[in-house]
DNA sequence: CGCACCAATCTTGTATACAAGACTGTTGAG
DNA sequence: CTCAACAGTCTTGTATACAAGATTGGTGCG
């Protein structure tokens, strides 16, 4: 509700899908209210929405940890995701005037971001791209929704090491935005599905999450080729 | 998190699902943490949690009340649930096995509280059903965000005078069993999508809600023939 | 008689103090 | 040298005190 919980709310979630917050990462009130110049009561308020939003949780006298999904919740999120964007663009009908020029001019950015090789505003834009498209249906409810779900899938992302090729993404985004400029929302919605479960898909949710991940990308000398 | 934030979580949600909280009720801080045996740290804490799930909101200095949908949200809110419903069960290739047994035994208590016209009951079955097919369907992000969706919906059905037939949407509920236990998933998402637009239509979102359809009621007589 | 102003009361907003538990590092026995 | 027990430190959990604003009821002026 308050300006700077909100802000608090905001800058730890667009950490999260710029990647610069990794699951498990702890949040120590103490610290947080530091950097942001407030009082713990403060961030633990932020906190605690973050907790009902499914983006941290708190371990008892621990501390809050950014959440780090089992494969199962990794499942769930992938399909929750699918289960809404498709059954978004079937249920569209029309689409505001300027909707699909700026959905163009985002995966325009995309495209920038990638040659660049900018890895976190690269995953960044590509979870972009779908609050875009949910803003552009029009629904407040299901964007608020789908921004929180896809910061989840961000940290499975994360979690699960996924080797998922952004230009495949980018290539996907594109043709969606192509066959909403042509009023083909069904076809939209079957591509959007193929495209998040080949997200899904480029995933190892087999592998049991390294809780050391972190460790060892920071111990390892050099890449292991 | 702790055991009793969320049992007045739980409290309010269900009193809002069995109609008996309306919407714009004043939940007082000091009123609420008499009424459960706590402080008022944790009131605040439940009530900002469902201030997030866009249960509650906080005027501020004034106090916590249960939110009162614009006509836009009312319609943003059936829209979600029908995207996320039809969604659901598009999606669907498999029930465990005792789900449509259960969904049975659901329908047939929806059918004996609209015989013993019990309001209340009546009114929090019908919601019930919704998320018990979330539950079925064992996406547990989903079965949450419908919660509070279904509850954000019956709110709705509150302040624009539903003249819904309970016993229609019971008839819908059985029938959406019914192409369940058939494994016909196509047909039971287009029944829900008419379903949920039947319930929406039977609202009055043209007219203005009353801010003071709770008072008239209490105040007038007899009822206005 | 009506209306504007003001004081008293009530309610939330925020910070802080203290309690309770978890972790870390040390020390001493085997 | 290894391991277990313990004390110290750190972190969250909870209550409470006080500040700030909103509402209500009263009072006096026009």
């Amino acid at each position: 509700m308050t300006q700077l919980s909100d802000s608090i709310e905001d800058s730890v979630i667009s950490a999260i899908l710029g990647g610069r917050l990794r699951p498990g990462t702890r949040l120590g009130e103490a610290k947080l209210a530091e950097v942001y110049g407030v009082s713990r009561t403060r961030v633990r308020e932020a906190m605690m929405r973050l907790e009902t939003r499914g983006i941290v949780h708190v371990s008892a006298r621990r501390g809050w940890f950014v959440v780090e999904p089992s494969a199962t919740e990794a499942r769930a999120a992938f399909q929750a995701r699918r289960v809404i964007e498709t059954g978004m663009l079937r249920d569209l009908h029309t689409l505001p005037g300027d909707a699909v020029a700026h959905l163009r001019a985002h995966v325009e950015e995309e495209r920038e971001a990638l040659h660049s090789g900018h890895v976190g505003s690269r995953t960044c834009l590509l979870g972009d791209f779908h609050i875009h498209l949910a803003h552009a249906f029009g629904n407040a409810f299901l964007t608020d929704i789908l921004r929180d779900l896809t910061a989840r899938t961000t940290l499975v992302s994360m979690l699960y090491q996924s080797d998922q090729d952004a230009a495949a993404s980018s290539d996907d985004h594109a043709g969606i935005v192509t066959l909403l400029a042509d009023g083909d929302y069904a076809g939209a919605a079957r591509l959007m599905d193929e495209h998040i479960r080949r997200v899904e898909d480029g995933l190892d949710l087999a592998a049991a999450p390294d809780p050391l991940a972190g460790l060892r990308e920071i111990l390892s000398p050099g890449a292991p080729a």
